[in-house]
DNA sequence: TCTATTACTAGACCATCGATCCGGTACTCG
DNA sequence: CGAGTACCGGATCGATGGTCTAGTAATAGA
């Protein structure tokens, strides 16, 4: 009777804590460790009552991953190139700072924040002179450059390959191991861009189709 | 007695077959119904006996994940801009082929078919005028650039988001929804050499810092 | 021909997982 | 006060990854 909790100490139940909850879970642990009944014991509840609030496991997945795209900050506004730069980085550091969530990207991304960026991104690129099939493309190759540089530096880790390997591949040896993953990243963002920007700046009264 | 099999006509169970099987299996039923126990079904074998040919389940993915990678058709000879185009294009139909794969990408992928298609990449950039820090760089990006586009593609298939969710993305409703795939991969690849050729001619006796 | 060794197979079993059944509790509205 | 509803959870189900341990076929050596 007096051990049993009062209902106003303790923090009702909502999706909000599920999902923080299972962020920061997702964080120490990784996401092979996430479990149902884990994440109840972590909000002292029973595995049961997170299946009220939540359909499934995948729910809590999408969720989750949707939530730490609300970290990334969008941008100000300012010329394109720096806007989508700085869009960009921001993505790939809340990737790198949450690295389970690159093993989950896969699936697709509609949650809210997700969908605020790709929007974000999508119409900076259209005001920048994007314009007919240039403008998904310009957008997809992006989006599609953060979240596989991510993925790629993410799941490289754990030590290198073992020599044996690598005796036949000297190139990759030479040049591939260790690198600077911020260096490659830019770098690589800055060919895109002057990609980008060459093909803008001669096409910006009309879109080429071949 | 007459109705146990002979041991000569039942094939013996090797790695390869494992593998074999585990890619056949993963393209008909997909990532989340590989079974170690369904797998050893198709094989006629128990479970059990699996885990002499092989440690844990996730070495059976390592393994699938790098066979078919040995589906990449290499490129013959010719200028470096065709044959990173060639190896780009195949490498993508075979991630599209099983779109399991996409799954995996996260997760190194130190096997000999990926290693392979890798050193590929970085000598034919070095025998283009890549150097110092450009060429993982650039090498980084067109591998970065495919598994980005393949994990989006696959994806994104089972429907477009709900359209209560896009009514506050007008520039995302309108360009992002439907689009070719293959175009917007061919263009986008387009972007990112046109930015690495305009730095190897610039930069052919060397390399930049910044 | 007997025996020891090696390569391989598999049934029973364990802890754990996602998910559900069904019986509760507490608050609200009339 | 009584009925309804939102929420909670113990027990349980089927399935999974992986191990223990007992076995079999084939070969090598004497």
């Amino acid at each position: 009777m007096w051990l049993r909790p009062r209902k106003q100490e303790r923090q009702t139940l909502t999706l909000g804590r599920i999902v923080a909850e299972a962020v920061a879970l997702l964080d120490e642990e990784g996401a092979a460790r996430l479990t149902m009944r884990r994440l109840a014991e972590r909000l002292d509840t029973g595995s049961t009552t997170l299946y009220w609030h939540v359909r499934t496991k995948d729910d809590v997945l999408d969720l989750a991953l949707d939530a730490i795209f609300g970290e990334v900050p969008v941008p100000r506004p300012g010329p394109w190139r720096a806007q989508v730069s700085e869009l960009l980085a921001g993505w790939r550091a809340t990737l790198l700072r949450h690295p389970w969530s690159v093993g989950l990207l896969d699936r697709p991304m509609m949650g809210p924040n997700a969908l605020g960026r790709t929007e974000f991104l999508y119409a900076t690129l259209a005001a920048a002179g994007f314009s007919g099939a240039d403008l998904p493309a310009a957008a997809h190759s992006l989006a599609t450059f953060v979240t596989g540089s991510a993925t790629t530096q993410a799941g490289e880790r754990g030590g290198a390959a073992p020599p044996e390997h690598l005796r036949d591949h000297p190139t990759l040896a030479e040049h591939g191991l260790d690198h600077d993953w911020d260096d490659t990243f830019t770098r690589g963002l800055g060919y895109l861009l002057d990609g980008m920007a060459s093909r803008v700046t001669r096409h910006s009264h009309g879109s080429g189709q071949g």
